[in-house]
RNA sequence: GGUCGCAUAGCUCAGCUGGUUAGAGCGCCUGCCUCACAUGCAGGAGGUCCCUGGUUCGAAUCCAGGUGCGACCACCA
């Protein structure tokens, strides 16, 4: 039999999933529970990164385990068209071919980009199908494509006739690379060193001058006042005078404003109202006249005077020698501060005047913070709200107009003749008013204005689809923090002002994937992990396992190849575990059935579930059958594992649900129940057939947990063991299985106990084997006194015997030989004879590191149970679990030294 | 400047509502090809839970301050 080779099922079992049609969601029915996700659309011509593959692994987990909970479970998948980012992977396209988009012409550049989008568009889907989503691909979408396109204009024209979205004259973002504006969010601050002139401007009396300071001196061109606090009594007497502008000869008033920080600087300001957010706002009111000194290339306009069609950096250094020739200049000093580069292109952007069209959002933002005081929306980590609510609070209008030609153009049209503007959602050809000639807008919509819409524009928007009707609001936006201002805040105002309801009930917030020394992913740094390498090498399902393991909440994912190694081998493990109930189940008597496992979820309860057949050992009372206690201990265990899990999921803690499936699989399914079982199966038939049944419904039960991480193995093996159980042809498919059941009657801490002491006993010698030293194919006998330990030992004499390689047990006060090694177990003495194998003087060492490890732990019970506080107010069975781990404590070291004590006699005689 | 997050074994990290003898993976040491798995099995070493106070009978866990990282936001010229 092969082993365990991913490759071998994992693109053949996708396909399968697709053929059978099973990621649509089931038909509608009344009372369903529906589920629901749109995905965050990736940018149509990108491929798939960390970040993608973190993201669309958590939705999927998400997606089948509703989906196996028997939710009428959507996932929507789609690409964004991603307007800059695209149109600037075109651009330099066209760059390398020599020419540029204004030699090809507007209509020619997004036909050529459309092609672009055809040829490259599905790439990214093809890999998130190796990562094994469970998207619905038959209501794909693209923001650009026919239904969402009018999705956007509906909103837009809407907005406008609600004298929401308006055209105005503004200073705005402007980047001279990409010659288009940008919203506040789409500018990244960077702390620079750069450099603060200090200016002389002249009085226009010629009574001195005042010094302004300033980290970009060729603005100073486009100034048009200097201010001052109206308290400052250096220059009081100034207000009302005029400077005079040195270059342009301009007549500068001398205002004041509550602006002005005295204490910076010489206390007064240059103001600049065309190239500096502040100097506007203190324009605005003080009705300074507003001068550009900029092109939209980033030249210097004609209003530059001398320094028009200079480079910025040009005009920068001339005007500087000038200064500093003339006297202006009156010193420079270092200075640290802020400037602002464009999200795209990483050029530096420049505060521009321009007519652009805004959407005024403060209305639809505080209706996004109503929902969230409503707990219509709630954040997970719920810390992500702050953020949100902060920002929120202090939006301003979104300028939504971009210079671009990929992307939603603007439905407005202009009328020269008569100057009307018409915006229609219709196509407009001749003025309505005057049946003159009208020119669209050149502009399109900012990407994100598309997105915006995304939950309910996938859904059909603006019909009334049984989609929206089904599956809006989404129930959960999976989704890294970076997007939080960019998407979620829009999607939430889109959707509250046009559904009437949020997009989303929850928005969980993953972190951000880094490299194993927690270094952000980027090409420059050459520390991009590609998904897809990671996938070839070690599978879909330990790439999945390991995303998954790694995102808990509130932390950066560090992904180490380490880790997925491991993971890898937990799959190995797992498969392997599948491999070996397969070959034991081989010529079995068919009534040890488990897998009609072929049950459709629809049909609620797994078989193994519901059967009392699948309820190994419920009647058996323990002695009856030896394997009794492992498999009503495994039921037991595996009871608490599906709580675990549930709970996990339910509460979007992935981690710990993988966690508790990684730790029952290997540490006890495969660890203890498998070798146990291995005995069992030599046993009668009755316990045969009870061992058989219980290794098989808990290997189906625990593919259906690990099912939503590990879709592909655990499909596999179904797919073998549904076959092997049924004889021939092809179970149905576990993706469409039911997830399992809480069980609280399989919950038995009494068992559980008794199988801790039967581990114990079996663990103190292997220890004892192990650092004495005595060769693993030497079988032990080992000595019990009467008590409860002995009892679980003698009702489980096989399994003891084989676990811990032993040959005869001896129950019952008799002495032990000389030359034992003893141990304690549940405050019970287990003795093993070793004196032929080994020097005594060895045991005596191990017996006072034992003793002196209980010892502390003695000390600590002891001094907590002497502390009067303590026993005046902690709660009863506190105490009294302190009380019996105290005893517990004294018996072992007591029986350890006497042991000791025996040995050192022994060791003495010899 | 504002806000938030993080500091636990050599490394990467768990530790949910305060009570565990503080855990996992990798790495390390010892011994094993034991008939599912050497992508494995068994045993073991390794931790002042960043510092200082506080709340509490009890703090890795809650609070305050400090230190060190990191992120986001931000119009002091």
């Amino acid at each position: 039999m092969p082993g365990y080779d991913p490759k071998e099922f994992e693109t053949r079992l996708y396909q399968r999933w697709l053929e059978a049609g099973v990621f649509a969601p089931v038909p509608a029915k009344p009372g369903e529970q529906a589920f629901s996700i749109v995905i965050p659309p990736p940018n149509v011509t990108g491929s798939l990164h960390m970040g993608h593959a973190l993201n669309n692994t958590l939705q999927d987990v998400l997606t089948r385990y509703h989906r196996m909970l028997g939710d009428a479970s959507l996932w929507v998948p789609g690409t964004d068209h991603a307007g800059i980012a695209t149109q600037n992977v075109v651009e330099r396209q066209l760059m390398a071919e020599g020419t540029d988009r204004h030699a090809l012409g507007r209509e020619a550049f997004v036909a050529r980009t459309w092609r672009w989008k055809e040829e490259s568009g599905g790439r990214i889907f093809e890999q998130l199908r190796r990562l094994g989503v469970s998207c619905d691909w038959s209501r794909e979408r693209f923001t650009m494509d026919a239904g969402l396109s009018r999705a956007v204009r509906e909103v837009f024209v809407t907005l406008h006739e609600q004298g929401l979205i308006r055209r105005d004259h503004y200073l705005i973002n402007w980047c001279p690379r990409c010659r288009t504006a940008l919203s506040d969010i789409e500018v990244e601050h960077e702390e620079k060193a750069g450099n603060l002139w200090h200016l002389r401007y002249p009085l226009e009396d010629g009574s001195g001058h005042i010094s302004v300071a300033t980290t970009r001196p060729e603005t100073m061109l486009g100034d048009t006042a200097v201010a001052v606090h109206p308290d400052d009594d250096r220059y009081r007497h100034l207000v009302g005078k005029k400077v005079v502008l040195p270059v342009i000869g301009r007549k500068l008033p001398v205002i004041a404003d509550t602006y002005v920080d005295s204490s910076f600087g010489s206390g007064a300001v240059k103001i600049t109202p065309g190239h500096d957010p502040n100097d506007y706002e203190i324009g605005l009111r003080h009705q300074l006249p507003m001068v550009s000194v900029m092109n939209v290339d980033g030249t210097m306009s004609a209003d530059a005077g001398p320094y028009a069609g200079m480079t910025t950096a040009q005009c920068r250094q001339a005007l500087v020698e000038r200064f500093g020739a003339d006297g202006t200049l009156e010193r420079v000093d270092d200075h640290r501060h802020a400037v602002g580069s464009c999200y795209r292109c990483r050029n530096v952007v420049e505060p521009l005047l321009s007519d652009q069209w805004f959407l005024h959002v403060r209305d639809m933002a505080d209706a996004t913070l109503k929902a969230l005081d409503d707990g219509r929306t709630r954040f997970v980590p719920a810390h992500w709200e702050k953020t949100y609510r902060i920002w929120m609070e202090n939006i301003r209008p979104w300028c939504i107009s971009r210079q671009l030609w990929w992307g939603h153009r603007i439905p407005a049209w202009y009328c020269d003749a008569c100057s009307q503007t018409i915006v229609s959602r219709e196509d407009v050809t001749v003025c309505p008013k005057c049946a003159g000639a009208v020119r669209q807008d050149e502009d399109v919509l900012d990407t994100w204005f598309s997105s915006a819409l995304w939950p309910f524009s996938t859904m059909g928007w603006p019909e009334k689809t049984p989609d929206l009707a089904r599956f809006y609001p989404t129930s959960v936006l999976v989704t890294a923090f970076d997007i939080i201002f960019f998407w979620v805040a829009r999607m939430m105002m889109m959707g509250l002002h046009f559904m009437g309801e949020v997009p989303f009930r929850d928005i969980y917030i993953h972190a951000l994937v880094r490299d194993e020394h927690g270094q952000k992913m980027s090409k420059s740094k050459g520390n991009v992990i590609d998904p897809l390498v990671i996938i070839d090498e070690y599978g879909a399902d330990a790439f999945r396992f390991t995303l998954v393991a790694f995102a808990a909440m509130g932390r950066d994912v560090r992904l180490s190849e380490d880790r997925i190694a491991g993971y890898r081998n937990f799959c190995n493990k797992l498969f392997n575990a599948a491999r070996y109930v397969a070959l034991k189940r081989e010529g079995a008597p068919a009534q040890a059935t488990a897998a009609d496992g072929a049950t459709p979820a629809a049909t609620a309860t797994s078989p193994t579930a519901s059967t009392s057949a699948a309820k190994p050992g419920a009647t058996a009372a323990e002695g009856a059958s030896p394997a009794a206690l492992a498999n009503r201990w495994i039921r037991s265990r595996l009871a608490a594992t599906i709580e675990e899990t549930r709970a996990a999921l339910d509460s979007y803690r992935f981690n710990e649900a993988a966690h508790a499936l990684y730790r029952f699989t290997w540490n006890e399914y495969c660890d203890w129940y498998i070798e146990i079982s291995k005995v069992a199966l030599d046993g009668d038939e009755s316990e045969r057939a009870e061992t058989l049944q219980t290794l098989t419904s808990t290997l189906e039960t625990l593919l259906r947990l690990l099912h939503p991480i590990i879709p592909f193995v655990t499909e596999e093996l179904w797919q073998e063991l549904s076959h092997d159980v049924r004889g021939s042809g092809e179970g149905a498919l576990l993706m469409t299985q039911s997830f399992p059941e809480l069980q609280p009657s399989w919950r038995d801490e009494e068992i559980d106990a008794r199988m801790e002491t039967l581990i114990e006993v079996v663990r103190s010698v292997r220890n004892i084997r192990a650092e004495m030293r005595i060769a693993p194919r030497i079988a032990l006998d080992l000595w019990l006194n009467d008590g409860p330990v002995a009892e679980v030992v003698r009702q489980n004499e096989p399994m003891a015997r084989r676990l811990a390689r032993l040959r005869e047990i001896h129950y019952g006060g008799g002495a032990a030989p000389k030359g034992c090694a003893t141990a304690v177990v549940a405050g019970s003495e287990i003795a093993v004879p070793i004196a032929e194998h080994v020097d005594l003087a060895a045991e005596a060492q191990r017996l006072r590191k034992e003793i002196a490890r209980v010892e502390k732990d003695l000390s600590r019970f002891t001094a907590k149970l002497a502390d009067e506080k303590f026993r005046a107010r902690a709660p009863e069975d506190i105490i009294e679990a302190e009380l019996a781990k105290q005893s517990a404590a004294e018996q072992e070291r007591d029986t350890l030294r006497s042991s000791l004590v025996r040995v050192e006699q022994a060791g003495g005689a010899a």
